[in-house]
DNA sequence: CGGGCAAGATTGTCTGACAGCCTGACTGTC
DNA sequence: GACAGTCAGGCTGTCAGACAATCTTGCCCG
């Protein structure tokens, strides 16, 4: 530990493995919707488009497949996947769970500085609440950065990850509710004033409440926004 | 519905594609100790012994990889994942959070013969828990298939069994405590109880408690067992 | 006895190829 | 004119072979 800057993940990793590139880009493309749910990935476009061989765009999509961002049907090919809505709220009623569980660890756990950058984290959502999208993600990023650093489970912080990618494949229509980002600003708050003060099963019921409230929204915005 | 025989599982589907066939072999042989934790997987091996080619090994190997049971090192290839006991507890904790979950929504939604069928399975887990550990993992799973099936939830039931995978990588020396399987029983009879009384909070508790007592049990064995 | 170097082993990736299945259009018949 | 059967094309599933890059191992030399 005499150097941080050394060794930040491993001494080399200078060139991360083609796929793994390849595997980041895709799932952002699907992410950042410019593959949109439903569109099919034809192996040979991607192999064209990525300027990569067949058997590496085979192995990333095996990979999205297992993560859930792609649907593989057999003898048919890729396909982004499409959540139904029954999917969508199974998935959040696990977040809700699972990050309370996070909540709860950070609480035992955290060191100080850990509670201060949270802290730091949901002063820097509320700033943000009313500027642009992409600015409100990125200041929720890092707010579950801080959370997952402080509680310490790499497994959990894996399996949440996973979970927040997939609900994201709606993620559409749910920011742009008005006044939500306000809200959830809010709702966050009261996660961190109960980390501070110490109270575990206060910030996880909080957490909960606040999952919960986002996948509200996001379901009544999705059944009420398009017949489909 | 005339015929239940008749599309059983849709037409065909006779012949699974061949990398789920693999899948499948290779994950079992990990899950079986036929490949132990830390073992290497040398793609030309696998290509011997398996009989097919390289790059089907690969997609192979990169799905694993996604489910945690193998661990790929850049430029060194893939091992079959060697848990640490900090990674195991972080599992158990994560079972316990999303199993209780899972309990909750089969008070709430299970119909009652799903209901019938749990305590069935309970019965069958109380009558084996002297019998061989195959057969009494048999009966855990039957358990946990009516548990997935009545609570009504695919990505619930295919991450918590993605957790389940996981920690049985370290399941040799859980098993073959004098008594446990007796506890276990038991554990798993309060639960069904509460189920039956309708008592959503009181089953969840129940499960969770049943998570981590198991935990207890796997992890203190791994500690006093191994020096490694 | 230690360190550097070379050979072997293994992964990462590409090219090319072929069989099987699914989709969709075309054509022939009623 | 509408419907059904057939055929061509597209795409996936899988294989074989090959080559560069990199890591490991063991040997040789200082």
């Amino acid at each position: 530990m005499a150097d941080p800057t050394w060794s930040a993940d491993q001494v080399g990793r200078v060139a991360a493995p083609l796929r793994e590139q390849v595997v980041t880009l895709v799932r952002d493309a699907i992410l950042g919707f410019r593959l949109q749910p439903g569109q099919r990935l034809v192996e040979r476009e991607l192999v064209e488009q990525l300027g990569i061989s067949r058997p590496t765009v085979r192995e990333v999509l095996r990979q999205l497949a297992v993560e859930g961002l792609v649907t593989v049907v057999p003898q048919r090919g890729a396909v982004v996947t499409a959540l139904t809505p029954d999917d969508a709220a199974d998935l959040y009623e696990m977040r809700a769970s699972l990050e309370a569980l996070a909540v709860r660890r950070f609480v035992q756990r955290a060191a100080p500085e850990h509670v201060e950058a949270l802290v730091a984290a949901v002063d820097e959502i509320e700033r943000t609440a009313r500027s642009a999208p992409q600015e409100q993600l990125q200041a929720k990023d890092r707010f579950y950065e801080v959370l997952f650093t402080g509680s310490g489970s790499a497994p959990l912080q894996q399996t949440v990850a996973g979970l927040q990618a997939r609900v994201r494949l709606l993620r559409a229509t749910s920011l742009s509710v008005p006044g939500r980002p306000e809200e959830a600003a809010a709702e966050l708050r009261a996660v961190v004033d109960a980390v501070q003060a110490g109270d575990a099963d206060a910030a996880a019921a909080a957490c909960a409440r606040h999952i919960e409230n986002a996948a509200r929204t996001a379901l009544s915005r999705l059944n009420t926004g398009e017949p489909a």
